[in-house]
DNA sequence: CGGCGCGTTTGATCTGCGTCAATGCTGAGT
DNA sequence: ACTCAGCATTGACGCAGATCAAACGCGCCG
């Protein structure tokens, strides 16, 4: 049962939560966080003559595994999983795409991994046809693409030891310590919350546990005063403790 | 104790079974795996004045996480380990690299993982600076490149769910039809041995699991007549077994 | 207000893999 | 041939985290 997108190209959303391009890619909340940074004024109206917004409902698919890449993806706002899965069901959440992450940065013909909305999501969309030639004629676009490629294959391996070497206590430490950083770098997050929109059962397959687990170590920093569990989020009582345990 | 590697550009190992690129990128044996295949006649002539081969020994050290990448790699003899390390000393192999491939695709300053030699090793190198400005004039090999990041990243998420959910049986499983798929590739591979230059707790640490339980359900394999334990490798013995287990 | 659905928490028990320890194998050096 | 060093194998045992099962909390809707 896929929800399909609600397409919104000029009207809708102007004040509510969810706006961020706003049709004019000047004003976009998350410019300086995505791989636009490299554009300048010019080349941004030429982009967005390509864009489009759309916005998706909580567990919306944006796209599924094998799927051909047709479209790719700058989210703007909400929170996105990004999802492996066996032929049993076991799933493994490769990562969780936040306002500025890119969906399409490879090159290959079709998805190699689900991506399903945890919030309500706001993406700035792009035909790939389109955004190729438009990024082979942009050596600066090329260059950031790349180096936000980079990026994420540090973060892969930073997960590969975290999936491979660390302990349930450790696991969830990272997590959180993780989601701190990213939370910290996007405007508008209230200072000292961590923000987990996820749900317990996406931590888990995120960290390679079960959602008995995660909730059991959660739980467990509370008592041990570690940190405090709040509506949407946690908040940390003892940074320190978190920042030895971390990867 | 760090094996300095022994730097030959215009003399020896002519005929030594490690010789590769033997100072004329044309013949080299990997061009066609590697990312030189995104480069015609001249461009590949040029590339050569900014090559030197290197030789390392087994064990030897490439380079170490957190060091400058002041050079970039491309593997043409021989087995390297990738590891990442926690301070406790627990060890992460991301992956092993085999001829063809290519060390430093990343944009970042500085190496984010440890090489080591696992077998001798023949390896092309580059001045990160000038391969950096070469690559800039290069669009073919740019998209080259970022080919291959692709390719590495997809790789690394199919790992993700190896280590977070598959059991040590699927490890193993997975890992020897890994192996068997990239030494296909690979000329001058005898048909049917799935070569283990790495020790198993090489194996171990790829696989997020102990030396012991490697060593047991390797062992197990060989008794429930999967497969057979030969020097240097394995052959298998029920190929269905293997393509019904693994990832 | 009450009941229902869904995600989360908590408890009891089980087990796959880790840990610890001993033994075996192979190849290099004397 | 003997010894030693470094890996691999094998066995006995323990435990972190999985599994199974039950209760909890909360928002939603009739």
């Amino acid at each position: 049962m896929d929800i399909p997108p609600r397409h919104s190209d000029h009207e809708a959303h102007a004040g509510c939560a969810l706006r961020s391009r706003g049709d004019d890619c000047r004003f976009c909340s998350v410019r300086h966080l995505s791989i636009c940074q490299a554009l300048d004024i010019n080349e941004l109206d030429q982009l967005e003559k390509m864009a489009s917004d759309s916005v998706y409902e909580e567990r919306a698919v944006l796209f599924r595994e094998e799927d051909e890449v047709s479209s790719v993806f700058n989210l703007t706002a909400g929170v996105a999983r990004l999802i492996r899965s066996l032929p049993d069901g076991r799933r493994q959440v490769t990562g969780f795409a936040l306002p500025g992450d890119f969906l399409g940065i490879s090159l290959e013909k079709t998805w190699r991994y689900s991506a399903e909305a945890v919030t309500p999501l706001v993406v700035c969309r792009f035909r790939r046809s389109n955004f190729q030639v438009f990024s082979e004629n942009n050596p600066h676009l090329i260059k950031k693409m790349h180096e936000f490629a980079s990026q994420e294959l540090n973060m892969a391996q930073d997960h590969m030891v975290l999936l491979g070497r660390l302990t349930a206590e450790e696991k969830l430490a990272s997590f959180l310590v993780e989601m701190k950083k990213r939370w910290a770098r996007i405007a508008g997050h209230e200072q000292g919350l961590i923000r987990l929109p996820m749900g317990r059962q996406d931590i888990a397959d995120y960290l390679g546990l079960t959602i008995e687990t995660v909730s059991r170590v959660i739980n467990q920093m509370q008592r041990d005063q570690k940190l405090v569990i709040v509506p949407d989020g946690v908040r940390f009582v003892d940074q320190n403790y978190f920042d030895d345990l971390a990867l």
